[in-house]
DNA sequence: TTGAAAGCGATACCAC
DNA sequence: GTGGTATCGCTTTCAA
């Protein structure tokens, strides 16, 4: 548990001045240190297994190569944490570390965190959240590049850029796939109002409708909720004591654990799957859609793609602002300004129809 | 995105130099600062939204106030995550923040990790795995106070300690809660021997059948895996064109998901659950066993609570340790090295059993 | 009661 | 080619 050795440390051994190490070290070395020197110093950097410290180069360049995500629920679920590994992969690969503070969907506590992230200098904010919102940035935001992730400030100026799903076309493109397999009588579990996702899904799935020349039955359209659960007691509605000319011959579920709920069901009614009803969900949630009995089809939440585009995006901006280094750069940073502002769009990621075994052809005679 | 204020700047205005700033904004002000000069202070703080660059401050106390966490999977798994949210949120609570690196089940990443965190002067650092598993742990972890979490070094002079859960303590209570219910045919489907999860469940399950004096059957014991599909196909075999009377009345699962596909099989042959069979789940994972038709009984891996004591732990050790500056201390971190040493045990934290609906009374005549 | 100065670790400029 | 020195923002003596 001994202290690391510092630049001067080396120095020291190598017998010559920091500034000397430094240069070396750096790669700035031919043309300003006698190559004797520079072996001297590599040799005792090596031996002293030193690295810089980061926190004095933080200091020093005013750059701390850490960028801030503030997430309402890493925790508990699978997506955030997708989303930011994605994020965190494309910072990493480009030298930079993530810091992470989970509000656990605390409102209250979104300035703090992101008070808290600036007093640590981070160079740039992403703000992530579990489901697809609209919400109010936090004001202090705006002091460093920030970028939104699974979410949108839906005020006009709010100018922060934002990468989402594209959930109309994701619910499109689903209904498309069950319509390709002949089914015409499309039930849709939508989750519910709370967030943007399921209106949009289901703007797809009409969309779908819409494109095929078919008209939607309002009644097929139910927003049940996101769980087992009430995917199951919306399915045994659909389903339970239905004649089989009247059951809809496939159900496309908001989520995946609301097509579980949906499977159950069948199979308590002794319905087959995909046979006698095909069943798709949403999300490709790992581990679950793909080792279902049977194996879902599902249309996949770009998780991953999200988080990395948006940190791209957002280390784009780090590297083309004026390095926050006082260097008068007021005309500059107009100029900056400008740029940010026509970027502040929002980026759709598509989604991606992943088909397994749980949809099937329509039944004969529908 | 103008610069934030410095102690300087908040000087500057309340007309007094750095030093007052600094002791009045520290509580050190009575006795050295003129009240007056005080409250100018206070106001221009207030005025100029200043506070401290942490940056600077860890510099100058060498002491960072970050946590480093290495995870081999945040990502993909609820598990971690709640871990490290329970982790988190101790730290948190005593003003540190954490720093996650994900080495996504990438071993060769594992010393690179620790030295990038290193490098960033963590305070500490605490490694956490997504299933309970033995490793070596990082050469230069031991550089600062370390601890593991759902992990452990089976290495006798590893010297670091470790918080895991008590599966063996877990298996024993999940499989009395069934016999309190009447079952002695119980079937154990135990996901694989590739962790020491499965094992540790099998030696509480055969531990409770011999409190009870009762033979274990050992073809009733099944390392399946830890999916879905491979508890539907092991379920299956148990079930499927079996006597009643020589069915197992309940199944025990080495997690919920295997659960979920036992139910489905069970269903799909006609079984009520939990009235023709009982089944159990483990690891009461977030909106999957709540949710589950039905709702699964299930034993719950203390996850935010191993994380938390991990944490608290730690921070104790940092607190304790002599604060790593230079104070000539050898004989002062002899003392403490004892101390670590025999601190470096291994603490297990209890599973929580959560009865649900999928478990009942054994049939009659069972 | 106040302010000047040292130093945490590293870099970059600028005299030598 | 080389090493001294200012600087980043802050705290903490120490001298006035």
């Amino acid at each position: 548990m001994n202290r690391k050795a510092t630049a001067l440390d080396v120095a020291k051994l190598a017998g010559v001045s920091r500034s000397a190490v430094s240069l070396v070290l750096n790669g700035r070395g031919n043309g300003n240190v006698a190559s004797s020197s520079q072996q001297r110093i590599r040799d005792a950097a090596a031996a002293l297994n030193y690295s810089p410290n980061r926190i004095a180069l933080s200091l020093r360049n005013q750059q701390s190569g850490v960028i801030g995500i503030v997430s309402d629920q890493v925790v508990t679920s699978p997506f955030d944490g997708n989303i930011i590994a994605g994020a965190d992969a494309v910072a990493r690969s480009q030298g930079f570390v993530t810091l992470v503070m989970d509000t656990e969907s605390d409102i209250t506590r979104d300035e703090s965190a992101v008070e808290t992230l600036l007093d640590r200098q981070v160079d740039a904010l992403m703000y992530v959240t579990v489901g697809l919102r609209p919400l109010h940035v936090p004001q202090n935001m705006a002091r460093v590049p920030s970028i939104l992730a699974n979410c949108f400030d839906d005020r006009p100026d709010a100018g922060v850029p934002a990468v989402i799903p594209d959930e109309v076309r994701g619910g499109r493109e689903a209904t498309e796939h069950l319509m390709s397999l002949g089914h015409r009588d499309i039930a849709f579990l939508a989750g519910d109002s709370l967030t943007p996702a399921a209106p949009r899904r289901i703007d797809g799935y009409r969309t779908a409708f819409a494109a095929a020349g078919l008209p939607v039955d309002e009644d097929r359209v139910r927003q049940v909720g996101w769980d087992t659960d009430t995917g199951f007691h919306g399915a045994m509605k659909l389903l339970d004591g239905v004649q089989p000319g009247n059951r809809p011959t496939a159900i496309l579920c908001a989520n995946d654990r609301l097509a579980i709920g949906v499977v159950l069901a069948c199979y308590r009614l002794g319905l087959d799957v995909p046979q006698d009803v095909s069943v798709m969900g949403y999300d490709d949630e790992f581990r679950i859609a793909s080792t279902m009995v049977p194996a879902l089809t599902t249309m996949a939440l770009p998780l991953r793609e999200m988080g990395a585009e948006a940190m791209t995006a957002l280390l784009a901006e780090v590297a083309a602002s004026p390095n926050e280094r006082h260097d008068d750069g007021a005309s500059t940073s107009g100029v900056n300004a400008a740029e940010v502002a026509s970027s502040a769009a929002t980026s759709m990621v598509r989604c991606q129809l992943v088909v397994r075994n749980s949809t099937g052809p329509v039944p004969a005679g529908r």
